[in-house]
DNA sequence: TTCTATTGTATCGGTTAGATACAATAATAC
DNA sequence: GTATTATTGTATCTAACCGATACAATAGAA
C-alpha cells in the first residue's frame, strides 16, 4: 500500500469539513456518487476541507470538479451538520492506518468536525469518476441501493434529497441532469426518480410544456414500433 | 466603561460561529431582534461561538435563550456563510477597544468566520430583551426600518426570510409569532408580513379553516362599531 | 395490411383561488 | 329606538389547474 500524504492541519480550517452529494442521472435512475476507502469496507461521500483563505463554495466546488472532471455544476448548500457525535475515530484511525499511518487519539483527523453538506446535479454521461489516493473505488449508486455509509452520510443523503424535491419545480434540475437534447418521457423520468413516485403523463407534458421553457426539435426515431417522440431543448436564456 | 471578559479561544471551535434572526410579531409588523455594540454605533444579529463539545443546534438555541429570555424556541438552520471576505477587523477590534482591550491584528476574534446563520419564531409579547455586557442595546426592529448591520448580516435576514417564506405553509408560524388567541385577521397580518404582500382575506378565511387547524372559541369584542371577530387558537396536537 | 406500443392533444369533472355579493353584527350618531 | 358604519363570516361565480379518460397519429413488426 502506497504511503499517501494525510492533509496538513495548518492548511485547514480546523473542525471544519464538507461534503457532497453528487446526483447524477442514468436514463432512468437517479444515482449518487460514492467513494470506497481502500481496504476498509468503509463508503463514505465525497468530501473534504476548506483552506485557510478559501471561500466554502469555492472548497465544495473544487473538491467535486476534482472528483468527477466535470465543470459546469449546479452546486446547492442544503445544511450544517455539527452534532458533536458525528465522528468515528475507529473509522477514521482505520482508514489511515490501511495507509501506514499511524495515528495518536488525539490527532486532528480524529477530532468534532462539523460539516456543511451541499449537493450537486451533474450530466452523468460527461463524467469520469477517478478515484483519488485515498480511495480505491469511487462510483454511482442508486439511492436504494446505497451501500452502509460512515459517519452520518446517510442523514445527509436524506437531507439533500429532500432539498432538491422541494426545489424542483424552481430549479429546472433536467438542464443539470440531462444531456442537451431529451425526449418528454425522460424528463419526466427525472422528475419521478427524484420525486420519487409516479407521475400522470399527460398532465406532466401538459405542465412542462406550458411553463414555456423548452425548444421542441426533431423526432427522435428509437427502433421501436410506435410512434417517436420529439427532442427538447430548455430555451437558452 | 467596564472591562468585560473576552471569551477565551481555547473554549471554541475557531473559526466557527453562528448567528440568529428572531423573528417577533407585534401584532401589525414582523420584526426582528438587533442589538447594537456599546459606543460604536455597530448593530448586529446576535451571534455566538460554538464550544467544543456543544452541538451546534444547542449551542444557537442556549444563546438565543440567553438573550430573548424564553425558552419554547423554533429554531430553524437557514445557510452557512463561508466567504473569507466576511470578516471585517475594523468592526471588531472597534468593539474590542470600546471596551479597553488592545487587540491585535492576529487575534482570533479578527481571523476568518465561518458563520451557520438559524432564524427563529418567538412570541413577541412573552420576551424581555437583556442587552448583555457587550452590547448597550438590543431592541426590536422592522425588516422595513433597519439599521445598517455589520458584515453580511443584512444578507442572513434576507436569507431568514426567504426560508421562512418557503416553509410558511408546512411549519404553522402562527404557533410560534401569536398569543395563544388569536383573531383570523391576525393571522392574516402574520402571513401578509411574512410573505410581504396584500393576501384575498375571503380566500385566506377559507383556507385556513379548510385545513381545519384551529379551534374556534368566543368572540372578542374590541369596542369598535362593527361585527366582532372570533378568537381562535391551534388545535393542540 | 394489420397490429401494437407509445406519443401528443383534447375533453370532462373535481378542486382551488380570486372576485364579488351579501347578511350579520357591535358600537356610534341621531 | 333607529339609522349608520365598519368589519366579519359565508356563499356564489368564474378561471386556472390537475387527474382521468379518450382518441387520433404514427413507427416499426408481424
Amino acid at each position: 500500500m502506497k504511503k499517501i500524504v494525510l492533509p496538513k492541519k495548518e492548511d485547514f480550517i480546523p473542525h471544519l469539513a464538507y461534503d457532497a452529494v453528487i446526483f447524477g442521472f442514468n436514463g432512468t435512475e437517479l444515482k449518487i456518487v460514492v467513494l470506497e476507502y481502500q481496504k476498509t469496507n468503509h463508503f463514505a461521500l465525497p468530501g473534504g476541507f476548506v483552506r485557510h483563505n478559501q471561500n466554502l463554495d469555492e472548497a465544495v466546488y473544487q473538491g467535486v470538479q476534482n472528483r468527477t472532471g466535470i465543470s459546469d455544476i449546479k452546486l446547492e448548500q442544503c445544511h450544517t451538520f455539527g452534532n458533536p457525535n458525528r465522528r468515528d475515530k475507529k473509522v477514521l484511525k482505520n482508514i489511515c492506518e490501511v495507509h501506514d499511518h499511524q495515528i495518536n487519539d488525539d490527532h486532528w483527523l480524529l477530532g468534532r468536525f462539523i460539516s456543511v453538506c451541499y449537493y450537486a446535479l451533474i450530466n452523468f454521461e460527461d463524467v469520469t469518476l477517478e478515484p483519488d489516493e485515498l480511495s480505491d473505488s469511487v462510483g454511482w449508486y442508486s439511492l436504494d441501493e446505497l451501500p452502509e455509509l460512515i459517519l452520518d452520510h446517510k442523514e445527509m443523503v436524506s437531507k439533500a434529497l429532500e432539498v432538491l424535491q422541494k426545489n424542483i419545480d424552481e430549479k429546472l434540475v433536467g438542464i443539470n441532469l440531462l444531456p442537451e437534447k431529451f425526449t418528454m418521457k425522460d424528463l419526466q423520468n427525472v422528475y419521478e426518480s427524484i420525486l420519487q413516485k409516479k407521475m400522470v403523463r399527460t398532465a406532466f407534458q401538459r405542465k412542462i410544456l406550458a411553463k414555456d421553457i423548452l425548444v421542441r426539435h426533431e423526432k427522435k426515431y428509437t427502433g421501436k414500433a410506435h410512434k417517436a417522440p420529439y427532442l427538447y431543448s430548455f430555451k437558452s436564456a
